[in-house]
DNA sequence: CCTCAGGGCTCTC
DNA sequence: GAGAGCCCTGAG
């Protein structure tokens, strides 16, 4: 069992299980972490800056404090047993050969309203380009957090992200996606949309509402429901994780459509934490011609 | 159901 | 230097 601990420069969660912040970090469900020379990762999450270093099974916090204690919990998902999700996962083949390549990933806890924006920024877009408009915004928008005498940004909360115009996201290089933003952003402002709300829905309802957002489609909306809503059910389709289910499991011209219900449908209430493994695990396989 | 354009950057040729 | 493709969506 994993515990809290508090060291000079922050805090420790000491014997940790099935956590590698390599996998956690690179399995694609977030944008402001960078891993460092050393391997360590600094990242922003909840307005908290701070530097991830893994030692064995002991994960440092620098910078971290003890009275968020429980935040860290929430964020790294430490309540859950991924051991046991790994094993019922496992009675597949092609997932425990996944797993086996991301065996340290867990779904991080992420805040909803960085989650839909970042989400909207990701289509059809490349994951550097994607950070970096998420820390333009950060920096444009959100507060100053001084972190190892540097300075680092919140992501903006909907009170000040409706500040911003087309021109100005479009300046942070979020691209054509910027009306799509202005547009969704002012909805979540207004309470028109109350992400708090659609959380508590099943996942299909919450499903149907967010899919009524601008610049929000299926595989964007099972990535919010995902890492953001807690909805384990969601499996989100992209280009990677449709070139694995073609290559082990479907036929190559299946739709998105059908590959996100048999994903579904095959691994019920752990489909999410497939579609990571899987995702993982296909990005390990870009450029060596696996596919 | 279908097709297609849509920042801008990077990889490929 | 052109062309394809990108954690895809909206419009037609």
């Amino acid at each position: 069992m994993y515990r809290f601990e508090e060291y000079a420069e922050g805090i420790v969660i000491k014997n940790t299980a099935d956590f590698n912040i390599k996998h956690i970090f690179d399995c694609g469900q977030c944008f402001r972490w960078n891993e460092q020379e050393d391997g360590s990762y600094v990242g922003v999450a909840y307005g908290r800056a701070v530097r991830i270093i893994q030692s064995d099974n002991d994960i440092y916090i620098k910078g971290g404090k003890i009275e968020d204690k429980e935040l860290w919990e929430y964020y790294f998902d430490l309540k859950r047993d991924y051991g046991y999700i790994k094993s019922e996962l496992s009675r597949d083949e092609i997932l425990k050969e996944a797993i086996k390549h991301g065996e340290g990933i867990r779904i991080l806890n992420q805040d909803m309203f960085e989650i839909v924006v970042s989400f909207i920024i990701s289509a059809n877009n490349r994951i550097p380009m994607i950070k970096r408009a998420v820390e333009n915004i950060s920096r444009r928008y959100g507060k100053e957090i001084e972190f190892e005498g540097k300075i680092y940004y919140s992501f903006p909360t909907p009170d000040r992200l409706i500040r911003a115009d087309i021109k100005e996201l479009e300046e942070c290089g979020v691209g054509f996606r910027a009306p799509y933003i202005v547009d969704t952003v002012s909805k979540i402002y207004k309470g028109e949309v109350d992400l708090s709300n659609i959380k508590e829905f099943d996942t299909d309802e919450a499903f149907k509402e967010l899919t009524k957002l601008k610049g929000i489609g299926p595989k964007v909306a099972d990535c919010i429901l995902l890492f953001s809503m807690q909805k384990y059910d969601a499996f989100p389709v992209d280009v990677w994780v449709k070139r694995v289910m073609q290559h082990f499991y479907l036929a190559p011209d299946v739709s998105l459509n059908k590959i996100r219900q048999f994903g579904r449908d095959k691994f019920k209430f752990y489909a999410g934490f497939a579609q990571q493994y899987l995702f993982y695990y296909a990005r390990e396989f870009k450029g060596k011609d696996a596919f």
